[in-house]
DNA sequence: TCCATCCGGGG
DNA sequence: GTGTACGGATGGA
């Protein structure tokens, strides 16, 4: 007795019952109810090319392989006509009989003499299964089975049929945020394993809740008392199951929170088994860890944010107040979390700001995943990858998995990853990258800027380039090739699977944006979300062609690429200079000139002429009109100049380019120093005044004015002191630390101050309690602290390093002070 | 110049 | 989990 259901998939994985692989797709019913679909219906399997078409078929389907009590082997095989990089291929397609035979089974073939090569033998099986059945998260699905019985916090559905049954979107996941804080001494390593979690909070459209376990008189209703850390994380546990959420949600959770919750929730043998299947909340810990709860979607909003779209925010940290600053105008608790460990032992009474601090931090971690979720949703849809690993990945892995996706409605066979030789030997190859027309520093009136749209996704689709284009026999004779790749051309009679998504990408996005002009606020945001995320995967494809770790790599690709783009770039300064405008920048895709004496509309009417030269898709947009604008040369390196320049828009809008961020283990006098002078130039314009201002501080560093606290650097020890082959200045004061009987270890903080001397920097490092408060070294401070945090932006005004030393005429201006 | 090491986010 | 993980800056030699 079959039943119909209709759900939209949140996430797949798979287990192993009675010997066979069942996959489960997690959901929500489309009336709201989480549900668990068993889909028993899916063989794992991988491709094998044998040479000259020779039949190995029966030959493979004899392995067997016997080891830890698990046995492999294949179950049948299946001859295709495939397509490989352009040429169709003979492929055996291998089934066993689990997943985890994959790698077993195919070891065994690998040293074959009878075998060309194999292929897709490391997908992982849940991905398989979502490409091979066209399931794309998120989308309204429809399923025929039954219910069944097995131990499950949802209902679970054994399914027969899986199909998509429209383009309908699940429109908001209950979304549950949440966030700790922890007892952590001032400037103490972060340690899981001695300090406890004393306060917890959660935020939902729901839900609003800060627990603790110290307690105090308060009115705040949110807040709940417990007796113990225990139960505060039984809290978190019961809180996870009554309210359900499709997506719980942290800041950095996957680096922080929830694995410290683990630790603790060990430590008291609390098992978190929030999983829709009872499973335990699982940490891994790779380079970067992360936790994974099945069928809750943990989405590190920090993550998604830093990779995904943190290029394109102002900002130059990714901590939650700047870029809850940025993306939502609020901001955190101003609260003094230093102090939290001596009010919490000593004066619970002031732990109230502290319980509102946390609740905030819930509050924005959840606004960011909601502002998130439009463009999350439509890279998922796009890519047709779960939200967990959208997070996860970077833009070579969404790329990589959008041709995957594709590539099996294509038909195409998968190349496979390079193995570790191949990798070094792709990471040594270099090549030209952009044309970049250095700007001569200044401030600047009237200037134009035109950008070509999206250029490196509209050369490869107008020049039809990929590693099935290549070089082609049929168009020797005849191809274009770039100036200056000449070795390289591209079929003209037949295009390309990369050129066919990329375009396909391109004109979907140009039919958003037509669209976009005509709909209501309401759709806007969705649209949007959708246009921005289709011109993020199509311009990553250029970098993916030449990323060392690509499946599809090609530099011979890249290589044309950017010879075309030089070529295009090329095309547009010379004309411009021709018909009079005067070019003052030009990176990759842009060009920026002054008017001098023309007018806007000159302007527009030059990027028309343009445009009628330039063939498919290729377009150079006027990207607009900025009354001044100061430009910052950026002559540093030789690979690739980085953009600085800020502009001031005709609204009086400043926009900032290109200036690198502030680490932690710069003291705060580089800190503070690099902060005012970005402030002067950037929004006084008063260049001569930062000049002063940079020279103020380093007389006042020469004469020891500068109060000790802000020349104390932070460096953590990563490892134990022995394990250091080259000891820095931090290892050393750690050494010392640990001979006067302190406890230092990796992750403890080590603060030292470097003192006057004629030793090697380490010698000079000294614990700031030892150091008088005229002992530091001025001149390492100014040299290695002050100069090098601002040294670049004076050096686009036009000042040297020489001028910021040069300290005569500040002598005399002493007098003033 | 090359090689080893650290940072990020979180408290 | 049929897998793998970055990119840039600084200091020592």
């Amino acid at each position: 007795m079959a039943e119909i259901i209709q759900f939209y998939p949140l996430d797949a994985a798979y287990k192993v019952q009675d010997g066979k692989a069942v996959i489960n797709l997690y959901g929500r019913t489309s009336d709201g109810r989480q549900i668990t679909i068993l889909d028993g219906n899916f063989e794992p399997y991988f491709y094998v090319i044998p040479k000259d078409n020779t039949s190995i078929s029966e030959k493979i389907e004899k392995i067997r392989v016997e080891d830890d009590n698990q046995s492999s082997f294949v179950t049948r095989t299946e001859t295709l006509t495939k397509r490989f990089l352009g040429k169709e291929v003979f492929a055996i397609r291998v089934y066993v009989n689990l997943p985890g035979s994959v790698p077993a089974v195919s070891n065994v073939i690998k040293d074959w003499e009878s075998v060309s090569s194999m292929h897709e033998f490391d997908i992982p099986f849940a991905r398989r299964y979502l490409i091979d059945k066209n399931i794309t998260p998120l989308i309204l699905h429809q399923a025929e089975g039954e219910y069944a019985n097995q131990k499950s916090r949802a209902a679970v559905f054994r399914a027969g049929k899986i199909e998509q049954i429209s383009t309908g979107t699940l429109q908001s996941p209950k979304i549950l945020a949440f966030d700790i804080e922890t007892y952590s001494p001032f400037d103490a390593a972060i340690d899981a394993e001695k300090n406890p979690i004393i306060m917890l909070s959660f935020y939902g459209e729901n839900i609003k809740k800060v627990f603790l376990w110290k307690k105090f008189k308060t009115n705040l209703d949110y807040i709940e008392f417990v007796d113990s850390e225990a139960e505060l994380i039984e809290k978190f546990r019961e809180t996870v199951e009554n309210y359900k959420p499709d997506i719980l949600t942290g800041y950095f959770s996957d680096g922080f929170d929830l694995p410290y919750i683990k630790t603790r929730a060990d430590k008291y043998k609390i098992k978190l088994d929030i999983g829709l299947d009872f499973s335990e909340l699982r940490v891994k810990s790779a380079r970067e860890t992360t936790v994974a709860i099945s069928g809750i979607t943990h989405l590190d909003i920090f993550k998604f944010i830093k990779r995904v779209i943190g290029g394109t925010l102002e900002t130059y940290t990714y901590d939650l107040n700047a870029v809850a600053s940025e993306l939502l105008d609020e901001k955190k608790h101003d609260v003094s979390l230093a102090e939290l460990p001596n009010i919490w032992d000593n004066s619970h009474e002031n732990l109230e700001k502290f319980c509102e601090y946390n609740l905030n931090d819930s509050l924005l971690t959840y606004n960011l995943a909601v502002k998130m979720l439009p463009t999350i949703t439509e890279i998922v849809k796009i890519v047709g990858i779960p939200i967990y690993d959208v997070n996860r990945m970077g833009f070579s892995q969404l790329v990589e998995w959008y041709i995957m996706k594709q590539a099996q409605q294509f038909n195409e066979i998968a190349p496979n990853k390079p193995n570790y030789g191949e990798v070094q030997r792709r990471r040594l190859s270099t090549y030209q990258g952009a044309f970049v027309y250095e700007p001569k520093p200044g401030l600047y009136k009237d200037i134009v800027v035109f950008d070509f749209r999206s250029l490196y996704p509209t050369i490869i689709s107008s020049h039809n380039i990929g590693p099935d284009t290549i070089n082609c026999q049929c168009c020797e004779e005849t191809a274009k090739s770039a100036p200056e790749e000449k070795s390289y051309w591209f079929c003209a009679k037949r295009k390309g699977f990369i050129p066919i998504l990329i375009e396909d990408l391109i004109t979907r996005r140009m039919r958003i944006k037509e669209i976009i002009k005509e709909e209501n606020d309401e759709k806007f945001t969705f649209l949007d979300a959708r246009q921005n995320s289709l011109k993020l995967l199509a311009n990553s494809f250029y970098g993916y062609l030449g990323f060392f770790g690509a499946r599809w790599y090609s530099i011979e690709c890249a290589r044309s690429i950017t010879a075309w783009g030089r070529f295009y770039i090329h095309k547009v300064i010379d004309k411009a200079q021709k018909e009079g405008f005067v070019v003052l920048y030009s990176d990759t895709d842009s060009v920026f000139l002054t008017l001098d004496g023309k007018s806007k509309n000159d302007a527009e009417i030059f990027a028309e002429s343009v445009n009628l030269e330039l063939p498919g898709l290729m377009e150079l947009e006027y990207e607009g009109f900025y009354p001044s604008g100061i430009f910052v040369s950026a002559k540093m390196g030789a690979f690739g100049a980085k953009k600085k320049y800020a502009l001031m828009s005709e609204e009086g809008a400043l926009k900032i380019k290109g200036f690198e961020t502030v680490r932690r283990n710069w003291s705060p006098i580089a800190k503070d120093v690099q902060e005012r002078v970005l402030e002067i130039i950037l929004r006084e314009h008063d260049t001569e005044k930062a000049l002063v201002y940079v020279k103020g501080v380093i007389t006042d560093l020469k004469a020891k004015r500068i109060p000790i606290e802000k020349v104390i650097i932070h460096t953590q020890l990563q490892k134990d002191i022995l394990d250091y082959t080259s000891k820095g200045p931090h290892v050393a004061v750690a050494q010392r630390l640990k001979n006067k009987g302190r406890i230092i270890g990796p992750g403890s903080m080590i603060k030292y101050v470097v003192t006057q001397g004629n030793d090697i920097i380490r010698n000079r490092a000294k614990l700031p309690e030892e150091v008088k408060e005229n002992e530091y070294d001025a001149d390492y401070y100014i040299n290695n602290q002050v100069i090098p945090s601002v040294e670049r932006i004076f050096n686009v005004i036009g000042y040297t390093k020489e001028d910021l030393l040069e300290i005569k005429e500040q002598t005399k201006l002493e007098g003033f002070f």
